[in-house]
DNA sequence: GCAAGGTC
């Protein structure tokens, strides 16, 4: 190697190879499948070794690194980076660059390069990697133009799969490389014109601009179509009817049935819509004590067991036992990372042939809780035959446990609930099918119907080993056609047709992969992009009034870009691409001309687009009218940071009301009576507390009943201390000297203090003692000078471990707690780009940075 | 500072 290469002065691909020369290097996607890759193939005898902070795996004469993801990046030239400097249209055919973004992974990708004969590419096994390893091509031919560079693939880190791959090396395909290069192209060059378009027109630059992509957009689409049928629904009454019947006298066995008719289709139909109808089928069934059984009808349904996990339906699975997708997916990279389960981002649903599903149901055997399960399954006489899901890919396995399992102290009770489920859904995907019994019964009253639907589970399969899904009975007993039964309890009720549900959080990442758009690895994170951008509050995810005028100027203006069809158009794109039918340069140059025809409509709309999201952003803080001038009340940001409630009328009208300085605001849709503003809940993760009406705690604030001398001036300046309740909604002990004695100390935000006639002998103060709202015992506060030093104490002793973090200071560590971190385990959990929106001066990598020394 | 895609 090196022969022909043009040597820089001191360039070190020269260096005698000494004695740990290396001869191959082998370069994965992640430091998980080098370390797992060289442990295969040097018989676990590879020594570990760092370099610029990455791990290299070394044996022999072979190397072995793992990347991280992509590790460079594209980008527009610098001078394009100025928003108000460059017109967004001129993005559209500037050049797009590539930049090394993890720049110490470069540098010992370099410096490995220099000393290799050989290079194999062993990244994942899909587009993305072929592009990842091309990038990691493109770094060792920098170093070295001649060395040979070879790919593998294998489609999962098995012995089997890693050495017959390694046996049949094949080349790079540039090709699908480049597939993949066309979307980053687009991807950057549509969302950032685009972005910088809608945020200019708005007047939006900073941190809260206006984002549009071919993912997060058509994501959004679906949650603003939804909010628009629910906006527009116009309910309907309707009546249904039951009533009880039971085989003769028998008080035992009695069962509930509905009404039901023929609809015009003949279709069994069991809402009334005319309310006479329902009043006289309800008098006829009142008055009637028995009813004949007309039809029996009893069918056994089977009911299959599910197919593997892949990343979407174990995002539905964990939602289902309460977990955002966020926190599902946080928790399986960390259960992945300890090694006790798969690589949880996979589109397959198909096991390997290489998985012996016996072999690792030994691996439980004896466990306490999981090992019962496990030994049942073994214990059935057939082969054991997994489900198979519809799609098979080459990417991952589907998620399933690895036969590590961790101790029960070493684990959160999060975490093992997710790794049970994981364990579980491997176990239902080799149990039997479980079997159901359905029977249907129908009798009539004088001419109307009444029907049954019993169900029994007759034979549990793999609900004995998957005990997520519901499997609750209903109770209709046995029969006979002619039979007579007692009717009683005949009951009528009035409902009304809902709008349609919103999109779940795991709804949303299912249609998206229904639609094609995002990918298993990024699909969880746009719903928090989403979040992040002020597009949509609460939990189901509803779109902000930002989100429908987003919405509207991208369908207006911008169609492709809020529309699924331009994924499924870029799709064909790349596979023409990868097919050597199509060249990037076709592709992209096709893409910049229709985003060209986009900004000719655009120019003449920019002021019209503008005040419409301009509109919309006033629409989202807006609270109710300002008592003053009767304009309106928002919510606003300080230069500094903080919130407050100020007048669209300023500089005009100067009327402000405060806001708690903790937390994030958010707006609920309950409204103050008497000042007619909307209610404010602030959003600080586990400190999250509702202010109420800002008007009505502005009210409240003043001060209370006197309960003793101040400790700093009472002797020199006879200052006492009060109870008092700031603007902010605050309570405290405090100096009635205010501003001039600043002594205080704090209380809690709720509740009703009592003074009481107990005394505190240290301090000569009362002891406090605070009510809730319900009817618990009262919370005994105390003394409040014993009850603050208590307070700081406790503090000291947890909540202030985050400061022990190297680069947390005491400032940050206060400003990251009014975000709701509190303590190191509170920021291992949080997201760092929320945390990086939310606190000022505070970057994303450098929480990052925090979360990896923590 | 913009996107989406990897990974942590």
């Amino acid at each position: 190697m090196g022969a022909t290469g043009v040597a820089a002065p001191n360039d070190d691909r020269h260096e005698p190879r000494g004695r740990c020369a290396s001869v191959e290097l082998i370069i994965t996607e992640k430091d998980n499948a080098a370390r797992r890759i060289a442990d295969i193939l040097s018989g676990e005898s590879m020594q570990s070794t760092r370099e610029n902070g990455v791990n290299v795996y070394e044996w022999g004469g072979t190397r072995c690194v793992g990347l991280s993801g992509h590790v460079v990046g594209v980008d527009f030239p610098p001078e394009y980076g100025d928003w108000r400097d460059v017109e967004p249209v001129e993005l559209i055919d500037a050049s797009v660059e590539k930049r090394p973004t993890k720049e110490n992974i470069v540098a010992t990708l370099r410096l490995l390069s220099r000393r290799a004969e050989q290079v194999t590419i062993a990244t994942d096994y899909d587009r993305e990697g072929e592009l990842i390893g091309k990038e990691a091509y493109e770094i060792v031919r920098d170093v070295d133009e001649d060395v040979p560079i070879r790919r593998v693939r294998f489609s999962s880190i098995t012995e089997n799969e890693v050495t017959r791959a390694f046996d049949q090396p094949e080349s790079l395909d540039f090709d699908l490389a480049a597939a993949g290069e066309a979307r980053q192209i687009i991807d950057l060059v549509w969302g950032a014109s685009l972005t910088r378009f809608l945020s200019l027109s708005a007047g939006q630059l900073g941190n809260d601009f206006i984002s549009v992509g071919r993912v997060q957009s058509p994501t959004l689409k679906l949650l603003v179509d939804r909010e628009r049928e629910i906006e527009a629904f116009d309910p309907d009454d309707y009546w249904e009817l039951f009533a009880e019947l039971a085989k003769d006298e028998d008080e035992g066995d009695a069962f509930e049935a509905q009404y039901f008719y023929r609809d015009e289709d003949d279709n069994e139909a069991e809402r009334v819509w005319d309310e006479s109808i329902a009043e006289s089928v309800f008098e006829t069934l009142s008055s009637a004590s028995e009813a004949t059984v007309v039809d029996v009808n009893r069918r056994t349904r089977t009911d299959t067991p599910p197919a593997p996990f892949n990343t979407t339906q174990f995002i539905r699975a964990a939602s289902a036992i309460g977990y955002s997708a966020k926190r599902a997916m946080s928790i399986a990279e960390d259960l992945y990372t300890a090694g006790y389960m798969t690589y949880p981002r996979t589109d397959n649903t198909v096991y390997p042939d290489d998985l012996d599903p016996e072999a690792l149901l030994d691996d439980f055997v004896g466990h306490p809780t999981l090992g019962e399960s496990a030994e049942d399954l073994l214990e059935t006489d057939d082969d054991l035959v997994a489900t198979e899901g519809d799609e098979e890919t080459t990417d991952h396995p589907p998620i399933h446990p690895t036969g590590e399992i961790p101790a029960r102290g070493e684990v959160s009770d999060d975490e093992w609930e997710i790794f049970e489920l994981v364990v579980r859904r491997f176990y239902a995907t080799l149990a039997d099918a479980a079997r159901w019994e359905h029977l249907k019964v129908v009798a009539d009253v004088a001419d109307h119907s009444l029907k049954a639907n019993g169900k029994r589970l007759v034979e549990p399969g793999y609900h004995a080993v998957y005990p997520y899904f519901n499997t609750s009975e209903n109770f209709v007993p046995d029969v006979t056609e002619g039979e007579t039964l007692a009717l009683s309890d005949a009951e009528i009720e009035e409902k009304q047709t809902q709008p349609p549900r919103r999109y779940g959080q795991s709804r949303l990442i299912e249609t998206m992969e229904e639609m094609g758009v995002g990918t298993k690895s990024t699909r969880h994170n746009i719903i928090e992009k989403l979040y992040d951008r002020g597009y949509v509050e609460d939990d189901p995810p509803r779109p902000t009034r930002l989100a429908m005028a987003v919405v509207d100027a991208a369908e207006q203006f911008a169609d492709e870009v809020v529309s699924e069809e331009m994924t499924a158009q870029l799709e064909a794109d790349m596979d023409a691409i990868a097919s050597g039918e199509a060249s990037l340069d076709d592709v992209t140059a096709e893409s910049r001309e229709m985003l060209d025809e986009i900004f000719d409509e655009l120019a003449d709309s920019r002021d019209e687009i503008g005040d419409h999201l301009r509109k919309s952003l006033k629409d989202d803080k807006r609270l109710g009218p300002c008592p003053e001038c009767g304009e309106d009340l928002l919510v606003r940001r300080s230069r500094y940071g903080s919130y407050f409630v100020g007048c669209d009328g300023y500089p005009d009208c100067e009327y402000t009301l405060q806001l708690p300085s903790t937390g994030k605001p958010h707006i609920l849709d309950d409204t103050c009576d008497e000042h007619d503003l909307k209610e404010i809940k602030m959003l600080a993760g586990r400190q999250t507390f509702v202010h109420g009406c800002p008007q009505c705690a502005a009210d409240d604030a003043g001060e209370g009943p006197v309960i003793g001398d101040c400790p700093e001036c009472g002797a020199e300046h006879g200052g006492e201390l009060a109870i008092k309740t700031l603007q902010s909604g605050s309570r405290l002990v405090g100096c009635t000297r205010y501003p001039d004695c600043e002594y205080s100390l704090p209380l809690p935000r709720r509740g009703e203090i009592e003074v009481t006639d107990e005394r505190c002998d240290e301090h000569d103060l009362p002891e406090l003692r605070v009510h809730g709202d319900d009817d618990d015992e009262p919370w005994e506060l105390g003394c409040p000078i014993c009850n603050y030093r208590e307070y700081q104490a406790r503090e000291a002793e947890s909540g202030s471990d985050l400061e022990a973090l190297d680069g947390i200071g005491a400032k940050t560590a206060e400003k990251l707690a009014a975000a709701g971190i509190e303590s190191v385990d509170d920021l291992s959990d949080a997201d760092p780009d929320a945390i990086a929106s939310d606190v000022d001066g505070v970057s994303a990598d450098r929480v990052r940075s925090w979360q990896a020394k923590a």
